[in-house]
DNA sequence: TCCACGTTGAAAAAAAATAGTCAAACGAGG
DNA sequence: CCTCGTTTGACTATTTTTTTTCAACGTGGA
């Protein structure tokens, strides 16, 4: 019986405080437990004597046998990953454990669904700070773009995430070149107001459209010149954005690296500029 | 440097006891450091104050120091098996096929950080129709915290994401009553206003707060009832959102079976309103 | 509303670990 | 064989850590 099964298995007779104390040992298992008392109880939000009540509830005589317990358990898991299995099978039957498990492999298939080649032409085209990147989603997988557009604002210049509001779209609109670059985010229940917007930017503007979508098309795709089709689909009622989060990130690594003194100059100096005036934030997050 | 390497090093300049010492170090390190000064001393055949001066000699600060040191190490060292693997075959070549391969261990990790009660806890607190619920991420993490106001308020009224500037803040912490959710992210790079946020709405209006953090916890784990700690390290640059994201679709999975008759009549209804007028969308997806 | 219970953290006590002191033991060189 | 310098461990002081005590607090039930 490993502490962490021990404490799984007790945390129905846990008190609150008790309970986060079991979250910040469980987070970094083992070595968040590692640790003095004073510290441990620092982290979890707890006092010193809730850590006591904590480990002498599920079962050990002290603070110190405790720790020696975990020590012994890193000693043996060196060994052979016997904890590993045993956790494993416990998760069988609960709920978190299978969608975990079902949403890996959701992520792996991304894999498949973009090619290598599509993938290095968007971060090239990303990558060239000389065009503006225009950004918009969906209902929901606007908040997707909008993870994009914050990431890309700490890499380069020039990102606008376009505002949820149509009226406010044709002063972006006239504002886009044909060397700039929008990319759009519309998955299922597609939205005939980004349509209109793709068709207009790639007929008037000629500028490059990126569509992410999943893999039954939005429409926006015929005016689009690259489409990424996601997987998005879960086996629950709701669909999945983990491969649209996977792939951003993906685009945000190669991006930033693509000039990474420069990235990295940026990122200090935007955290000067943070940290000293008492937070002046832009209200909904699109520029102005 | 690692202490086997320091104490190698140093092994010309040993006296016999202290000699004695590194052996017994080395012949199970470092698990045969991990223990106190006592036993180390018993084990070697020395006497503990020798210890505490090949400690020093060798350079630590004491005894604390140089096992801290060790768990350090220890730590790292555990990182190798799943993730150093991965880092080495981050190629050039297949870098989407890796990456989607690493995000999917990350995802499938989620499991072991999330147990399957505090899941359930979350779910229920977020079913509660008689609770209003109210979401605040950080600077990056507010999309996330945003992805669930949008899936929640399709499912249930009374869903309340706050609005970026801090200012519009004490109108919506006055209209928090007791019985209420607050849900917060807050990920590494915490946000002192969040924090302050925190503090006054656990001290001053008691409502139920549901932190979701990574392993270094927030400090505002302090005032939260339920901290959620996932897993964010990629081995890149950027701190990944991934199972934040994971974690959150499988609450709206939930949350949304808790009442599915009343979800799927929320839904319907909702976009009956959606399609007949002309969209007159809220600006930034926050109420008023 | 009030009461009884369980929970919590501050403070103090207890225990332990660690660092310091000093004299004895040891060994090298005379 | 003696002397000096080094090393060593018993003893002690100090600091840190852990545990216990206890009063206050909040919670849920009458």
């Amino acid at each position: 019986m490993t502490v962490r099964e021990t404490i799984r298995r007790e945390t129905p007779n846990l008190t609150a405080s008790e309970r986060k104390i079991a979250n910040a040992v469980l987070a970094d298992y083992p070595y968040g437990a590692l640790q003095t008392i004073q510290e441990l109880a620092e982290r979890s939000g707890v006092s010193a004597p809730s850590i006591t009540r904590f480990v002498s509830k599920i079962g050990f005589a002290g603070y110190q046998e405790f720790q020696r317990q975990l020590i012994g358990e890193l000693r043996e898991g060196s060994r052979s990953p016997l904890d590993l299995k045993a956790t494993e099978r416990l998760s069988r039957s609960d709920f978190v454990a299978d969608y975990a498990r079902r949403s890996a492999a959701i992520v792996s298939s991304m894999a498949s669904a973009v090619s290598q080649e599509q993938f290095d032409r968007i971060v090239a085209l990303l990558s060239d700070q000389s065009r503006a990147v225009f950004l918009l989603g969906g209902r929901i997988s606007d908040t997707i773009a909008r993870l994009l557009s914050q990431h890309l604002r700490q890499i380069r210049p020039r990102i606008h995430h376009l505002p949820a509001n149509q009226e406010d779209w044709p002063d972006h609109v006239m504002s886009m070149r044909r060397q700039d670059v929008v990319v759009l985010f519309d998955f299922r229940r597609y939205q005939p107001d980004i349509a209109k917007l793709a068709e207009r930017v790639a007929v008037n503007r000629r500028a490059t459209v990126i569509l992410v979508t999943d893999k039954w098309m939005s429409p926006i795709a015929r005016h689009s010149d690259h489409v990424v089709a996601l997987p998005i689909e879960n086996d629950t009622a709701w669909d999945t954005a983990l491969c649209a989060v996977a792939f951003i990130e993906a685009l945000i690594v190669k991006v930033s690296e693509a000039d990474w003194p420069s990235t990295k100059a940026r990122i200090e100096t935007w955290e000067t500029v943070r940290l000293s005036p008492p937070t002046m934030k832009n209200g909904d997050g699109t520029d102005a």
